[in-house]
DNA sequence: ATGAGGTCATAAGCTGACTTTATGACCGGC
DNA sequence: GCCGGTCATAAAGTCAGCTTATGACCTCAT
């Protein structure tokens, strides 16, 4: 349904070593020596190399210059190693976010998040809060605004992070960034090739790609086109931002997105972004709290990693 | 020496599940089945169905609804495999790099890149470019500009990438897109508060963290703040990007570097970019080819998916 | 030169995780 | 009521990676 049925898609982990291989990995990188490695990652030094071998086997590529004084990356390796530190960081995104929704009951610092910011922001918070606090056990509740303010107001949330216009009532906050919706297309797209930026007026006629009713972006577009003839009927109505990306990637037609979401599309032109005129698609990343006191302790910490209210 | 012994780091392979996990766990998101998920990634229904049992074990969460009619992804599960996307899709550049850099002596199409442009970028463009051509072998070169330049000279490669002001001698070339310096520090550093922007004189007086002498990094700095004094002697020197981000990031002091290089930290907030006012930081991101002929065949099709000479 | 202390490689045996095949239980539609 | 789909369980085989034990090599200091 949404052409997301992707390529021939071999089997991608045969092709890739596990993470235990490329944390091990960077880890000979940062002490130049396979046995320092090997007991920085807990194992010992044979099966370091021999691990270290498999993986240049696999990869066809000679990874590190052995010397009797230690090891180094070889040009190569320095190039794989710093493939694999994303790949690294990426999975320890997922752990910071996994154990905060893994204590989500009994833990001290209970945030709520709307799908958006917990997605593509919170994990990183987290692993920068966990190394400022690394006793700070974290859950994670996501939903809509709506759904934020309810559980802040009820006690079961300390701490909220919302997009949006406003803030909801009997809450307190601060913004905490902005973001701007972007117009993105496929590389083929012919609106890909465009000098001039788009008007209003051809954006709210085109049939886009987009978020079902009610998804904070779909708001803001709705309200910033509403002077220009309001949206089209939509080409598709997804449920996700990723279904949305993936549509659009395939060449479905043009989307509406978060520039959060993304990132890694945009640097490796999966999805090229289209400019507008005349149009504000910005909005702001607010952190929210119950009325009237400002967070402390925990709250106040994370708060801070968030470049306010220190 | 650069303060990058990091934290206590305890084995984050053991709480992450491994790439083929996550890739059958995609595979049920799409798919609405373990069956069908497991047909998707070439592994039997039972080992479909234990293994999402196991990495629910694992995090500690319930990942999927079971029905007689399907599976589905419960709440925490949609964010679970949110997260697992982008680890994924950091394999597939892992990949696409990797496999590039195989092929390196019998292929079609030899690629010479920058390092930055090599690390950060190409592994995402030849990932398009093996959806649009899956056939085209790839090799890839990483060097400095004087290297990239030789190569393509020399018919060593068919096409180049450089960061840098000119056009090396005997190329022809294109920009195809801009790069940005920033100046980031860590979140607690005095300089992560300023709501003024940075004066020029104050950045060339203050010792940075910088990549050594040579780099193309540090000459567009040192251009840049020639009129205003010049830069200051270094805090440190550090050889390679990810040498000065961890340096910057334990605190040692404030940095320059490429915002492609920043992706994820700045979002995450592990560092934080300061405003600078009445600095040309800019510089231009070039694809280069042996002067006189544009490319051809597979180094067009490269050339047009980075956003420029279709 | 000779021994100490560092490096990495090799060999053998063990463990455990993941797989497949073969079932069974459950639900919904015809 | 039976068929086609779903997922779960059980038993048995395979294989990758681990550890321990050892050896070879280089460098430095004595």
């Amino acid at each position: 349904m949404t052409g997301n049925d992707d390529v021939p898609r071999t089997p991608l982990a045969h092709r890739v070593p596990d993470l235990g291989a490329l944390e091990l990995l960077l880890a000979v990188a940062r002490h130049g020596s396979l046995g320092r490695a090997a007991r920085d990652v807990g194992i010992t030094q044979p099966a370091a190399s021999s691990r270290v071998r498999s993986m240049e086997r696999q990869l066809g590529v000679a990874l590190l210059d052995r010397s009797p004084r230690g090891s180094r990356l070889t040009e190569a390796g320095a190039l794989v190693t710093d493939w694999a530190r994303r790949v690294v960081d990426a999975a320890e995104a997922f752990d910071a976010g996994a154990q905060a929704l893994r204590d989500r009951r009994d833990s001290r610092l209970r945030v709520a998040a709307s799908m958006t910011i917990a997605e593509y922001l919170l994990p990183g918070w987290l692993i920068a809060l966990r190394e400022e606090r690394p006793d700070t056990a974290v859950s994670l509740l996501a939903g809509n605004s709506a759904a934020v303010a309810r559980r802040l107001v009820t006690g079961e949330a300390d701490l909220g992070f919302v997009e949006g216009l406003s803030i909801p009532e009997g809450l307190d906050g601060t913004v905490i960034a902005h973001d701007r919706l972007v117009v993105v297309v496929a590389p083929g797209h012919p609106w890909a090739r465009r000098r001039t930026p788009l008007l209003p007026g051809e954006l709210a006629a085109t049939p886009l790609i987009l978020r079902e009713h009610g998804s904070g972006t779909r708001q803001v577009l709705d309200a910033a086109l509403a002077v220009h003839g309001g949206l089209a009927q939509p080409l598709l109505e997804l449920s996700s931002t990723t279904a949305v990306k993936g549509a659009a990637e395939s060449g479905a037609g043009p989307c509406v997105l978060s520039e959060l979401a993304l990132g890694e599309e945009l640097s490796a032109r999966r999805l090229v972004q289209v400019p507008v005129a005349g149009v504000r698609l910005r909005r702001q990343l607010r952190a929210v709290w119950p009325g009237g006191h400002r967070p402390t302790g925990p709250a106040r910490d994370l708060l801070s990693l968030t470049g306010r209210g220190g």
